[in-house]
DNA sequence: GCCGTTTTCGGCCCGACTGTTTTCAGTCG
């Protein structure tokens, strides 16, 4: 039992607790007592031995205390039992469709007992919710529609998380002698934002051909297995804790790199390079590259020596989708991607002065440990009131504080000054423009409100990078992934705009994020529109912590040209003030 | 339910927005 386990169990029981109708205060308690469980370095499941160890951690009470030692042992404490007995464990996913709420909740169950998203639906089918309260046309298609998207995104993994998972499996499977190499193929490696399944390739003398008998039994014997699907000599396909399904297919190392080619896809791409190889006398299968006339293995061990048989170079996984990569690698013009350590800085987070947790100074010391060059300050403005938002006052004295935080690191660090002001409805910003004219980096972002019609969310968006101090559009697709569709914007019409203009498109880092899909990434590189990717930091953990948003960039084929916060931002930034 | 004291109970992030209302409840960040 990890802290962040018992994290989830606190914050669900909060939720049932709302459900419930129960003290907000006392909710608001369990929400922060998980928060603090989460992010707490003491391992709480060994501290229950002792009370007054949980007690040390800000936000763990009494109660609490006893609740988190009736979790390490039953795995549930009284309360939350009680609750889940009440309303089953259905309602927690009733939750997170796009307009539900606790109140809603309740509503449904007590006027029709609905418990889960199938009976929902079937109540909204049946028109059974018709004439309840605060129950119009609208709201019932809202969530309708909310319903629709979240079943389209079941059985998708978000990457971190199927990341870990593949990065727990590989450092079981090479504990186990004669397995000398394990890599991820799929999706996964093609760095797709969600994943359907993991692919596992292994290798090594246990994995040759008649002699992988005792490999499969240990990979069958994971701890973090659920269930069995199937068990061959070469491959075992098993459900992990979560649900996500897992493949690990043991190779031997002669047709290794065949065999990741081939499972990394994608399928399209495979299907092209399987073209290929039939035009130059080749046949291309998981096995091999063999030439067609006598089956003669060609190149097999490594996925170089297959493409460059095949007259490419080496094509990175992201750009493995079937848009142009086999010719422009065949014709040695492969883009030279964008990656991590061409990024060298981060505009996007925030500090105590809003809803951020640590200091100024704390999160450039971590950006200066992580190898940034430079950071932005930019804290919620007014509008965002629950953040502690600041106003055009509390503004301009923050940003003395910043350069006198700047002025201490001594050329250490670069630290910009900004501030990441709302687009009110009507796409005015909430803070007035003398104030913005005096930062570096003003983003401008939409909080809530996205589920307008396309044409007004557009013209609040345009409207708003209309106004001469802003220069990046924050999270401009409003996207939580899997649990909510982006926001319809016309991204192209804003993409065109902003270029025009100059004002960066941020792409959000954060693999719940990942504002910018594939789509509107390209086209951004096609109509010339700067991306800026950032963490939108709110602690010095994630300063800087962009792996999964670079991938995204590699396949979109950006380089560092087309990025933003590269080494491009400070002559951008130091240039013009304001923008024109 | 937690915290910080004013050691025994009161305070605890709140504003913008929508859809349903006819003055506001609920959701979101």
């Amino acid at each position: 039992m990890d802290n962040r386990t018992m994290a989830r169990l606190l914050d669900e029981t909060a939720d049932l607790m709302e459900i419930d109708g129960a003290d907000s205060f006392r909710v608001r308690s369990y929400r922060r007592a998980a928060e603090a469980a989460a992010q707490t370095t003491v391992d709480l499941c060994a501290a229950a031995a002792e009370t007054a160890r949980l007690l040390e951690v800000p936000g763990i009470g009494k109660s609490m205390a006893a609740n988190l030692q009736a979790i390490v042992s039953t795995g549930s404490f009284p309360l939350r039992n009680e609750l889940l007995a009440r309303y089953g464990a259905g309602v927690l996913e009733l939750l997170k469709l796009p307009g539900m709420g606790p109140k809603t909740v309740a509503l449904f169950w007590d006027a029709a007992k609905i418990s889960t998203i199938d009976q929902l639906a079937e109540a909204i089918a049946a028109g059974r919710l018709a004439g309840l309260p605060r129950m119009g046309a609208k709201q019932i298609e809202k969530i309708r529609k909310g319903i629709e998207d979240y079943r389209r995104s079941a059985g998708r993994c978000r990457i971190d998380i199927a990341d870990a998972e593949a990065r727990s499996l590989c450092a079981y499977l090479l504990a186990f002698p004669g397995i000398e190499r394990v890599t991820p193929a799929g999706s996964l490696r093609r760095g797709r934002d969600t994943v359907g399944d993991l692919d596992l390739l292994a290798t090594g003398p246990a994995c040759a051909p008649g002699n992988t008998a005792a490999a499969v039994e240990y990979v069958a014997a994971y701890p973090g297995l659920q269930d069995i699907l199937a068990k061959g000599e070469n491959k075992v396909s098993f459900h992990v804790h979560g649900g996500l399904q897992v493949d690990v297919r043991l190779l031997p190392s002669e047709s290794y790199g065949a065999a990741l080619q081939y499972f990394t896809g994608s399928k399209a791409h495979n299907v092209a390079l399987r073209q290929r190889a039939l035009k130059m006398g080749y046949t291309l299968s998981e096995w091999a590259l063999a030439r067609l006339d006598d089956n003669t293995p060609v190149a097999a061990a490594s996925e170089e020596e297959i493409y460059a048989a095949l007259g490419a170079a080496w094509i990175p996984p992201e750009m493995r989708e079937n848009l142009g990569e086999i010719d422009c690698c065949a014709q040695d013009e492969c883009p030279r991607l964008v990656c991590q350590s061409d990024i060298r800085g981060d505009l996007h987070m925030h500090t105590t002065a809003s809803d951020g947790r640590n200091s100024i100074r704390e999160m450039a010391e971590a950006a200066v440990a992580r190898g940034l060059g430079y950071i932005a300050i930019t804290e919620h403005s007014k509008a965002l009131a629950m953040t502690g938002g600041l106003d055009e006052k509390r503004a301009l004295e923050h940003i003395a504080r910043i350069r006198e935080v700047d002025r201490e690191m001594e050329g250490r660090l670069r630290i910009f000054t900004g501030i990441e002001v709302d687009i009110l409805a009507d796409g005015a910003l909430d803070l007035d423009d003398e104030v913005l004219a005096q930062m570096d980096v003003v983003i401008a972002s939409v909080h809530s409100r996205f589920d307008q019609p396309q044409e007004e969310m557009t013209n609040r968006v345009l409207r708003a990078i209309e106004n001469p101090c802003v220069r990046i559009l924050g999270h401009p697709t409003g996207r939580l992934l899997l649990r909510r569709e982006p926001f319809a914007i016309d991204m192209g019409a804003v993409l065109r705009r902003a270029a025009e203009l100059g004002v960066a498109m941020e792409h959000n880092a954060a693999p719940e994020r990942l504002d910018l899909c594939d789509r509107d990434l390209r086209m951004a590189r096609e109509l010339g529109c700067k991306i800026v990717i950032s963490t939108d930091a709110h602690t010095t953990a994630v300063v800087g912590r962009m792996e999964y948003g670079v991938r995204q960039l590699r396949r979109a084929w950006l380089t560092s040209e087309d990025v933003l916060n590269t080494r491009e931002a400070e002559a951008f930034l130091s240039g013009l003030r304001p923008r024109r």
